[in-house]
DNA sequence: GACTCTATCTCGGTA
DNA sequence: TACCGAGGTAGAGTC
């Protein structure tokens, strides 16, 4: 990784175009040949960057990078302040845990938490807009479609809405309704579900984690 | 900003749990006291991050990172391999150009390049789960609710949906009927909109630019 | 390759 | 402050 503290302007010219003035800058290069320019504030995202992969060409005060979709980074060098190269070696990489498909996983398992009596069909149920999260059947028999989101906003009160449509149409689910699950679900994803006759439940992650590591613990 | 390039294992808990075992990454902490833990390829997006407001609490080969929503960022330097302090000074921030605010701009300039005949009643034009980006008038009197979209995709149809529904309740706007305008409209949803009976039109941004500066150039 | 959806989304606006 | 919508969304997974 080679890191430059200068003094810049730079331009970049492609789905949108963009400028910034001269100031102090961090300028991040990665062996794999991304760029990004930082400033001293603000968030984890660069001002600009440039993804790999891509051809940079370094004119000494100016640096030109370019990427085969036709977009371009301008770098303009007024000043270096800073100009260092550091091995890195192989990253092993994020281990993540408690995302949405942990949640998914967590209620296939225990469906029951959704709604008394619910059992589980089958994961990723597919359609041909794409896979509803959980396919069930209620006590009754009724064919269940469950949406399971981290957060529930009116985006996948949507989703569920365009499954049903579909899966509405195959002659073994008629009449199938939805349950949309978060663990939280904002007030107006419950107006636009209830308007639609969608259920939605809030579930408790880490209550589910802990029924998950008592039954673990019975082994 | 402070630079660290250090071997380090990292440990995130808040919004979720993440891991990261032993590898030499850079450190880089921000004036505004974000923190940001970078590999040395893959995109500009750090592996984990902490963004400001936050307290770092440096116990040498521990830093603590903390926020007040209950997050906790920890690292574990095992070996530092450089550490240094830039001054940067203030940045005076990116100036974009292109982006759907100015495509909805130009479009309330010219409405007639969505239809022939279309007049401007307002921009922003509000109901009560948010606001229209255009409301016109056609050669008939008809109203018209403009969506404007960078690039056109099912969510945009959606959202014109509800908005024409709640317009529709207004006595002075019945009747209203909606056009979908974006750069690029994806098939599906064109055959969406048709379904629902929404108008779509698939603008040029430079044509559009075309023309203002054509009309800039009378003065 | 195209499409779909998640994200510690981030970021900016506004009420 | 919370809510809402845009993003050069990026990135992963699937088909």
């Amino acid at each position: 990784m080679r890191l430059v503290v200068a003094r810049c302007t730079v331009d970049y010219e492609g789905r949108l175009a963009a400028h910034l003035a001269e100031a102090v800058r961090l300028i991040m290069v990665k062996s794999d040949g991304c760029v990004a320019i930082h400033a001293d504030g603000g968030a984890y995202k660069p001002l600009n960057w440039m993804n790999a992969p891509n051809t940079l060409l370094d004119e000494g005060e100016r640096w030109v990078v370019s990427n085969p979709k036709g977009e371009r980074l301008t770098i303009d060098l007024l000043e270096i302040l800073a100009d260092e190269l550091h091995e890195f070696g192989p990253d092993p990489g994020l281990e993540k845990d408690g995302v949405e498909a942990h949640l998914q996983a967590l209620l296939a398992e225990h469906p029951d938490t959704i709604a008394a009596g619910l059992t589980l069909v089958r994961r990723e149920f597919p359609t041909d807009i794409g896979p509803v999260d959980l396919l069930c059947r209620d006590a009754d028999g009724t064919a269940v479609a469950v949406e399971v989101k981290r957060r529930g906003e009116i985006d996948g009160v949507e989703q569920l809405t365009r499954y049903l449509d579909r899966l509405e149409r195959d002659p073994l689910l008629r009449g199938i309704r939805g349950i949309f699950v978060a663990q939280i679900i904002k007030p107006q994803a419950r107006v636009l579900a209830e308007s639609r006759g969608i259920g939605w439940v809030e579930v408790d992650y880490d209550a589910l984690r802990g029924i998950e590591s008592d039954e673990l613990r019975l082994f």
